[in-house]
DNA sequence: ACCGCTATTATACGATCGTATAACAATGGG
DNA sequence: CCCATTGTTATACGATCGTATAATAGCGGT
């Protein structure tokens, strides 16, 4: 008696890409309660099924979307460096100020990211994920500040220094992130930018803002 | 057939204590999946229906919890920096220190910082609260900064270099936390006081460890 | 135009969740 | 010593979870 809805078939990319952003989205407004896989089919626009037609479980889209979410946040960054001028101190600089402000500076990001980091606790694969994204951010950073040519500075001393630039910058998107009104401005942006530079002894410029 | 339990009356406030303890150490090793009404009783040596006899609900016991959490977190802190000789610098250090070790720097502590960052979401008066701690713990940083009678400083460098400070601690807390064995010994709580150090200028000393 | 393949839907199942309610027993007062 | 109180257990209920399986329909190949 019940008419069966129609559809369209499409391809596996755009089916899992649109579940996992279905997934992503819940996540940060609800957390994982939100989250279901009845509740995550129905914004992708399918039938709970099919979730595990492209994926082997809950766990295994969940992972997915893990690893979308925190490539994507370097992947600004990395842009961000990317776009504009090849001078060392400039570029990293722009590395550091794209992760203080929006879109990677934002409230729902900081609310998805502290939905994954319960996730990682007693979950050796969400654990992995997790060290590769880490490592593979800090690895950005250390060859930049590696590129800095400082004198006397040999490749253990980077590796700290990206250690604790990496501190400065996640622990300012953090803080931001939360408190999107505490901070007025750019004040993140240059406070981070000094620390930085404080920590590895150089100047570092202050990017121009290619989004005015 | 079956034998009913014995057991043996208890003060409401032992009970409360115990629900709380039991749903903040499985909010802590499982997430919020893992800390069911179910796990919460049986951890506290009880049964399910006891839950609802102290408490209005689950989400009571949760907010009773919570609370629990940070009121333990603040003492922490200040009974760490509080603790030692009064050198402006050798405070500060050990302000620093204690935040980068365990207990503080530990895993079960930052999944349920993180299940808690994930509640001021939308709640106001969650996010009152966690406002209320942050800016109490910076402040406490501020002052320590404060202390050391840098020359050419004023009030607001002190806010900024407290907020640039905080940042740092906090980030290095959260790696460590999240990636224990990706750090050895007493690799972060180095580069955490020469990176602090660095920021504020000053050499920061190493505290003399009081539990070997 | 038809047919096979499979993406997609529909339905069902067992487990477990939070909650409600009734039965029981430990404890203190008379 | 017994009774009333109520802390505590036991059991049940409806909802919803993730998963499994069968039925259907869209689409490309011929």
């Amino acid at each position: 008696m019940g008419e069966r809805r129609s559809y369209r078939r499409e391809s596996e990319e755009s089916r899992r890409e649109a579940l996992v952003l279905a997934a992503l989205e819940l996540l940060a407004e609800g957390g994982p309660a939100a989250a279901t896989v009845r509740s995550i089919a129905d914004r992708a626009g399918v039938t709970p099924g099919l979730i595990r037609h492209y994926f082997a479980g809950k766990d295994d889209l969940t992972r997915a979307a893990y690893r979308h979410f925190m490539d994507g946040m370097t992947a600004i960054s990395v842009a961000a460096m990317t776009a504009g001028p090849d001078d060392a101190r400039a570029r990293l600089s722009r590395f550091i100020v794209s992760s203080l402000r929006p879109p990677v500076m934002d409230a729902l990001r900081l609310s998805l990211w502290s939905a994954f980091l319960q996730l990682i606790r007693g979950n050796p694969e969400m654990r992995a994920i997790h060290r590769q994204t880490y490592h593979g951010y800090r690895d950005v950073l250390e060859a930049l500040i590696a590129a800095l040519d400082r004198p006397g500075t040999d490749a253990t001393r980077c590796r700290a220094d990206a250690i604790a630039c990496n501190g400065v910058i996640d622990g300012l998107w953090m803080e931001g992130a939360a408190l999107p009104e505490d901070f007025s401005g750019d004040q993140l942006e240059q406070i981070g930018l000094r620390a930085v530079g404080a920590i590895l002894g150089v100047e570092l410029p202050i990017p121009e803002r290619n989004q005015p």
